[in-house]
This record gives structure tokens, C-alpha cells and sequence, in this order.
RNA sequence: GGUCCUGUAGAGCAGUUUGGAGUGCUCGCCACCCUGUCAAGGUGGAGGUCGCGGGUUCAAGUCCCGUCAGGACCGCCA
């Protein structure tokens, strides 16, 4: 090794000792007769003193640098308590300069205050400033933590392909032309989903893997164009099986990285009871202001807007002083996500009702409202009414931005929860049924002889596991006769034939004693972004890329110059329509 | 595909409402001074396609139109 000792181990016991370090000029601190250096390496920094006659005035910034020296206590007074290395210093006697540094594009020590997109195209800068490195080490040390669990668990780890064809998920595919055969394309996986269920009819029982899973759509905080699930199928299980392998993968990393001890089991909730009461799938627990439902209140009213077959309301503390203008922000925020408005009363702080809607109630209506919605003198109700579904999502994000404006948000909080019992099918808005999972999703066992007379109210066996308000994981039970597929296919329209083109490999294989079998895939970017504390998965990629799909270091995506057009078989004409 | 915000020196910003000389701040950079700092300090200096294109105007960083890039959200996506 070049260095002896790191920079950030160094203490008071090494006094006396001849070290060799070697690192990056952090600081300098140049004082004429005497420079002091900060010398930063993964470990941390020392302070490094160089007398005059050392020369260390040519330093700069990131220059890389080896320092031989001796360690010795710091003077009296000098003792920096603010720092791990503080009570110590490296007397220089040798100073190497390993490479030397550009002036830098944004500075590496100090402010945070630098905009992503120039963090990005020098990333390997930003991830020499410790807060950037450290998430980075968190999701290392997360990914040893979930191979120890998996390995206790007896999990084989089973790579799948890259190259693939179409998997159901649903999402638009990315394409990979194929030279040696010009007209067909890969697909890259958007999850492994079916080559997990092979390996169970394979009889290896328990599979996982980090998968890099690739769904063409478009970006956000939380979505990169390339992510990492770890991928779980087990067989021979029921939901609680996998759920209590997830609670161990889960509480482990949390234990272990920020002292958290995960509740044990973690409390789960169905489906229609979160979008019941909060008006989401994944509901954040860090909060109130529950939605209530008003339908029945309002059953009897004149007022044509509440004549729905749902009404409910959601509180906002302290709403009732907001002026009109922000009234007015809330009406545009809500036609923002393609609402007609947001209907709202003001309780006053003598508990009258104002506001637009208040006239339109009658006096027993308005008597009891603020009771029935649990509104206190001074806070605002805000009302969506119309189809169920529709009133809740509104209500559902409109309880979020309340949490997020009025601070009710406990960020030292964790809310972990499972949502069971999704619905198998959605109305598909053309008068069909798309499957809410994917179509190898089985039924709750209740619902295995019926399902496909009933797809509006069919249950899935599937869960979600949610922490703060976001989907880290979601898995189910599958289908694994033939029959019941079928079935399941016929509810979704899927022709025999469509079936047969799209996945036939695997109903191939179901007819070889395919196993009972479930599974989970965790979202590790989102899992890593929560430990780390950051606000975006983009905090814990090494090389995330841009809303656009584009790498500001790489430069990628790229043109291709025609001779690669050619050979990759980009425009070769297909032999016959697919 | 849509809505909103942002774009001014290497970095972070102010200036845009009400048009009047690239006007300013913090940091960094360069030179010099400086023996105990740790966000060191001091003196001096360099550094600008105000994202890009067009328009209005005697005059545009500022107003208008278009466009590009980044971010947040909706649609989309588990």
C-alpha cells in the first residue's frame, strides 16, 4: 500500500508514530510560515502542518497527494473538539504530489448549494463529498445485510437474462435490435417476473436476485429508466410466508443501518380500508387528518353537488384563515389533477360555517358538520364528491399537501404497514378488465371458484409492503393451474391465442407439475433513498440519469452513426406483422 | 402529451414587477503578504453569448413569441 494509516483513523494513541498518508487536499489553510492541509481519504481527514521550508504553497484543491509525517498530540489550545482527528496533527516532512487538480467546477468541500445537473456531469466529484459517499456506502452495506438474510433463509441466487422478450408488467419495453437476426428485437426485463416462475416449476424453491429491471417510461424522484428490485419467489408458500420473510429482510436492514426496530408483524391493512381512510393504496401513518366519509350525512341534501354516490371530507387545522387567494390556489390545484374543484367550508372561531359551500347547506346539515368531520374552530373542511374511486384520490392527495403545509409530518417517524387484499381487476375504461398486479396474479382463496363472475369485487392474493407514504414492495400468490388461468385470461380478453404468443413458454411449463408459489420485489433504490434520508433514488445511484433519460457524464443516449444503423438491423423490414 | 418553477462569471444568488451602460453580493480562481488555522485573514487582479432564436422599442437580462436544458407534479408507470 502507498499509505500506512487513514487519514480518519488517526488518535491520540498514534502520537510519536511515522505515518504515511495518502489522499485529497480538502482545505488549505495557508498561513506563509506555516500551511496547514486537510487530507481527506474514504476514511475521513487529518490535519497535516507544513513549516515554511516544506514549500506547501503550491497545493490546491484536490490536488491527490502523499504525505509522510509524524502524528503528534496538538499544541494546547489548538485541539479541535468539532472533529474525529481534531485532538491530533500530521508534522509534515515529505510531501508527494500524486496528480494535480483543474480548478474545480463546483467546489467538493463545503456548501451543498449545487445544482444537480452540474453534480451529475462531474458525479465522480460529488461522490468524493462525504454526504454524496455516504449513501452510497449505506446501500452497500444494505445489499450485504439482504444477502446475509437471504442466505439464512436458504435463497438461491439465480441470475436471469438481460436480453429477453416482453414481460406483462404493462409498461412501455425497452428495444435492443438483433444483428443476427435483423427484424427481431429484445426486450430488456422490466422485473424478471416469469423467469422466476419458471425457476419454481424448476423446483429450486427459493429464488432471489438484485435485478436491474427497465421500464421505458417517463421519470420522476422516484422513477430512473434503470432500477434494482430484489426479486423473491419462494414456493410451497402461503401470503403469511412471504410476508414473514419480508418483515426479517426489511427489520434487518432498518436494525442494522438506522437503529430502527421494526414492529413485529408489521400491521397490515386491506385495500378498501386505505383508500377508505386515507384515499391511497400506500398510505402514510405518520399523520391524521383521516379522510370521513359523508355520504350517508349528506344523503338527504339539496344541494346538488353533494348528491353523489360519495362524499367525503378531509380537515385542514388551521385552514380557516387562509385568504381567498390561497382558497382560490386549492381550486387550481385540484383541476390540476383533473378535478372539477375542491368543495370547502370555513369554520369560524365561533364555529359558524363561511365560504362558498356553507350556503348551500341546511341548518342541520351545517349544525352537525364540524362534529361529524371532527373540525375544530378555525380549520378548513375540504369535500370531494362523486364516483368513490375518484373522490378518494382527490381527498387522498389533498390530506397529503394538508400534511405537507401544515407540518404534521413526523419525519423521525417510520410507518411501515402491509396493504393486502388489493382488487384483481380494474374497469380497463373501454369495457373490459386489466388485471391491478398482472395476470399471473391468483385470487384470495375465497375468491378461486368465482372471481371471474365478479372481477369488480374479485380480491387478489397479493400485498404491498408501504413505508412513508410510499410502495417499497409489492408481491402476490400466483396462479399455477392451468384452469384457473385461463379463467383469469378470459376476464382480461386475452384470446388463447394471444396468450399462446405472449407467454406460452410459461403456460408450457405449467403443465409439468408447475409448484404452488408466491413472491415479493422490493424497489432497493427507494428502500436505500429512505435509509440514506434522501429525497430522491437519484441520492443513491452512482450514475443516476436526468428526467430525460439523459447521463450528463456520459452523454448517453447517443446517436448511431449508419454504419452501426446497418448492422444492427435497425430498419430491416419484419417478415411478417406481429 | 399536459401544468408549474428555474436558467445571469467556474459555483450559489440578487437584479426582471416599473425597459435606460453587464450593476451587485457570497464562494472559488490568479498574484502578493502573512508562524496556529480549521468556512483562516489581508491587499490587488482576472473572469459574462444574462440558455438559444426571433419580435416589439430610440433602447431588452428586464416586455412578447418560439425553442432547448434542468427540476416538481398530472397523465403514464407498481
Amino acid at each position: 500500500m502507498i499509505r500506512t494509516h487513514e487519514a480518519g483513523s488517526l488518535r491520540k494513541e498514534h502520537a510519536g508514530e511515522q505515518v504515511t498518508l495518502a489522499g485529497w487536499v480538502a482545505r488549505r489553510r495557508d498561513h506563509g510560515g506555516v500551511v496547514f492541509i486537510d487530507l481527506r481519504d474514504a476514511s475521513g481527514s487529518s490535519q497535516v502542518v507544513f513549516r515554511e521550508e516544506d514549500d506547501a504553497h503550491g497545493l490546491r484543491a484536490e490536488y491527490c497527494v502523499k504525505v509522510v509525517g509524524e502524528v503528534r498530540v496538538r499544541p494546547e489550545g489548538n485541539e479541535n473538539p468539532d472533529l474525529p482527528t481534531g485532538e491530533i496533527e500530521v508534522v509534515a516532512s515529505r510531501v508527494e504530489v500524486l496528480s494535480e487538480a483543474a480548478p474545480l467546477p463546483f467546489p467538493v468541500e463545503g456548501a451543498a448549494g449545487v445544482s444537480e445537473e452540474a453534480r451529475l456531469r462531474h458525479r465522480y466529484l460529488d461522490i468524493r463529498r462525504p454526504q454524496v459517499a455516504q449513501a452510497l456506502r449505506i446501500r452497500s452495506k444494505a445489499t450485504y445485510l439482504a444477502h446475509e438474510v437471504m442466505h439464512e433463509h436458504g435463497f438461491n441466487y439465480i441470475e436471469t437474462p438481460t436480453l429477453t422478450r416482453s414481460t406483462p408488467e404493462g409498461a412501455r419495453d425497452f428495444l435492443v435490435p438483433v444483428r443476427l437476426q435483423p427484424g427481431s428485437w429484445y426486450a430488456l426485463p422490466q422485473s424478471p417476473q416469469l423467469f422466476k416462475q419458471l425457476l419454481m416449476v424448476a423446483g429450486m424453491e427459493r429464488y432471489y436476485q438484485l435485478a436491474r429491471c427497465f421500464r421505458d417510461e417517463d421519470l420522476r424522484a422516484d422513477r430512473q429508466p434503470e432500477f434494482t428490485q430484489i426479486d423473491v419467489e419462494m414456493s410451497f408458500v402461503d401470503q403469511d410466508d412471504v410476508i414473514a420473510l419480508g418483515e426479517a429482510l426489511v427489520g434487518r436492514v432498518w436494525k442494522e443501518i438506522v437503529g430502527y426496530e421494526l414492529p413485529s408483524p408489521l400491521p397490515r391493512m386491506t385495500y378498501a380500508e386505505a383508500m377508505a381512510r386515507y384515499g391511497s393504496d400506500k398510505p402514510d401513518l405518520r399523520f391524521g387528518q383521516e379522510l370521513v366519509e359523508m355520504t350517508e350525512y349528506f344523503s338527504g341534501t339539496s344541494f346538488r353537488v353533494f348528491q353523489a354516490p360519495y362524499v367525503g371530507a378531509v380537515v385542514m387545522p388551521g385552514g380557516g384563515s387562509q385568504t381567498r387567494r390561497e382558497l382560490d390556489a386549492w381550486q387550481e390545484w385540484a383541476r390540476s389533477r383533473g378535478a372539477k374543484g375542491l368543495a370547502y367550508v370555513l369554520v369560524g372561531e365561533d364555529g359558524t360555517l363561511g365560504g362558498p359551500v356553507a350556503k348551500n347547506l341546511s341548518e342541520s346539515e351545517s349544525a352537525g358538520l364540524a362534529e361529524k368531520v371532527g373540525a375544530a374552530p378555525g380549520d378548513a373542511v375540504f369535500f370531494a364528491a362523486g364516483k368513490p374511486s375518484e373522490a378518494r384520490d382527490l381527498l387522498g392527495a389533498a390530506r397529503l399537501e394538508i400534511g405537507r403545509r401544515c407540518g404534521l409530518i413526523d419525519e423521525s417517524q417510520w410507518s411501515f404497514l402491509w396493504v393486502v387484499d388489493a382488487p384483481m381487476f380494474e374497469e380497463d375504461g373501454e369495457g373490459g378488465w386489466t388485471a391491478v398486479h398482472h395476470p399471473f396474479t391468483g385470487p384470495k382463496p375465497e375468491w378461486a371458484d368465482n372471481f371471474q363472475d365478479h372481477p369488480a369485487e374479485a380480491l387478489a392474493y397479493a400485498y404491498d409492503m408501504v413505508c412513508n407514504g410510499m410502495e417499497i414492495g409489492g408481491g402476490s400468490i400466483r396462479i399455477h393451474r392451468a384452469e384457473m388461468q385461463q379463467r383469469v385470461f378470459d376476464v382480461l380478453g386475452i384470446s388463447k391465442e394471444e396468450a399462446e404468443s405472449k407467454f406460452g413458454f410459461l403456460l408450457e411449463a405449467f403443465k409439468y407439475g408447475p409448484p404452488p408459489h408466491g413472491g415479493i420485489a422490493y424497489g432497493w433504490d427507494r428502500i436505500c433513498m429512505l435509509l440514506a434520508g434522501g429525497d430522491s433514488i437519484r441520492d443513491v445511484i452512482a450514475f443516476p440519469k436526468t428526467a430525460s433519460g439523459f447521463d450528463p457524464l456520459t452523454g448517453a443516449p447517443t446517436p448511431i452513426t449508419g454504419e452501426q444503423r446497418k448492422e444492427a438491423g435497425v430498419d430491416a423490414k419484419p417478415k411478417s406483422e406481429a
